[in-house]
DNA sequence: CGTCTGGTTGATCTAGATCAACAGGAGTGG
DNA sequence: CCACTCCTGTTGATCTAGATCAACCAGACG
């Protein structure tokens, strides 16, 4: 259970670029020393079971925008990221849609509708150059009936998703888009920052402005004003997809963030 | 696994009232015939898990506005609402509150800071008058260990709740106040409604215009204008806790809900 | 009896939506 | 190569939904 390889780099977006290079190397990588490693909910599994999973995993490469699956579509199994950043989207019949929630490398997306045995309620895209794994049907039902722990790192993971999702339902109901810009940043800080010792930050944004608007449910001309508005109150500079924050606490400051 | 009695009526806020006073007539009445019955997570359990059940288990009544959990407390274990409706509430440290979720008869509530072993990151408390039993931690760790079932039984819990909360989400991103107010009206009419055969229907608002107006994200004072002007529409009547809605039909009319 | 909480309404102000024009790529096809 | 469209992003002008501040009423309750 150690990690042989990609552990040099504990830089979260550093390591992402890192990890695609390595993993698409080599095809038949298995999972258990797989570059996620403790991060991916399939480093507990016994050695049956290991067997189990390298014959009914598939890994891929998504191109930047590219759909792993469609909304409305019937499941087709599970999905593992491990590598770079998959967009969870929800589309509504006049062509809006929104970002609900971004996936990394090591979490399992996919997975709801596996268990319900519905159809795909959301959609997930590649944000950037991806690689995520397939695991079918068959082979997720099997891993399930025999390993309990698979069951309760699902468990734990909805959890984490239930509350993410409250902490987002409650912002929406409680925040100005402004606040709510700045939570989005400080959280996608955290994973995508290129941190100086904690000093000015530095983000590439994994989205579009538009995407970033529908985060915070606001409309892309709104996005934009309030984006000039942290320009020229010196608080964070924008230029194309990079972000860069003199100052996190400054950026933080009087804003009840993720309560 | 028969349900021997409460099932004569159908209705679920009629039932609801039966139920309480059915419940608070026998306080060793046994989950297996409680009148949730299959809506109940509990209702799958092998013949010893169920004298643990009992051992471990409390019914009490909570008066409208008791707190059956607190935000913030150390998880002592979970809840079954087994009569009345139970408000998942959300504070920050304005004294602001947001209405998350109504709990039912038959819903397991309080099991994710069980599962995470975290303090609670929502309030729970009685909305009107309710039975809740409560399940310690030891007992509900044992059935766990015991009853795959049950964990089943919560995993598609979660799976529900995450649904609904990425609906909510995206209603909140989407949607203009008066929208999501109908929207709102429209899923308490499933739960709360006295139908008259599919015609007008009657609500009993289970809360507070406060509470309302947080659960689409608006101040109370704009509730207030919202619910005038469906008044003077025609497409909504409000009496107190009474809302009366002549054509249900006519109040869906042109909102995209739950898409 | 005063106080408190919950609800309604009015007046006002502003954040944000909407409509619209425009500029910079990125393809695409001649 | 240019011309073309398509897509993303920015900015301006305008309008309105909704927040804010405030007064007021009714019922609950010590």
């Amino acid at each position: 259970m150690t990690q042989p390889d990609c552990n040099a780099t504990s830089d979260a977006r550093g390591a992402t670029w890192i990890m695609v290079g390595v993993c698409t190397r080599s095809e038949s990588h298995s999972c258990v020393v797989c570059h996620v490693g403790r991060r991916s909910d399939w480093c507990e599994l016994d050695e049956a079971a290991n067997i189990l999973l390298e014959r009914g995993r598939r890994r891929r490469e998504y191109d930047s925008g590219t759909v792993v699956f469609a909304q409305g579509e019937f499941n087709k199994g599970v999905y593992c990221v491990s590598g770079g950043t998959v967009g969870i989207r929800r589309f509504d019949g006049d062509g809006n849609s929104v970002l609900l929630a971004l996936a990394y490398p090591g979490d399992t997306i996919g997975y709801r509708s596996f268990l319900t045995g519905r159809e795909h309620k959301t959609s997930a895209e590649a944000l950037g150059p991806a690689v995520v794994c397939h695991i079918d049907r068959p082979t997720i039902t099997a891993l399930l009936a025999g390993n309990p722990a698979l069951g309760r790192r699902f468990l734990k993971r909805l959890v984490g998703e239930v509350e993410h999702a409250h902490d987002a339902m409650f912002r929406q109901a409680t925040l100005s888009n402004r606040d709510k810009l700045i939570c989005l940043l400080l959280t996608l800080v955290r994973r995508h920052g290129r941190q100086h010792t904690d000093g000015p930050q530095s983000i590439d944004l994994p989205v579009s402005r538009r995407d970033l608007a529908s985060m915070i449910g606001a409309r892309h001309e709104t996005l934009s004003r309030i984006i000039g508005r942290l320009e020229s109150d010196g608080i964070a500079h924008f230029s194309g997809r990079q972000v860069t924050i003199p100052n996190v606490e400054a950026l933080a400051a009087g804003v009840d963030c993720c309560a």
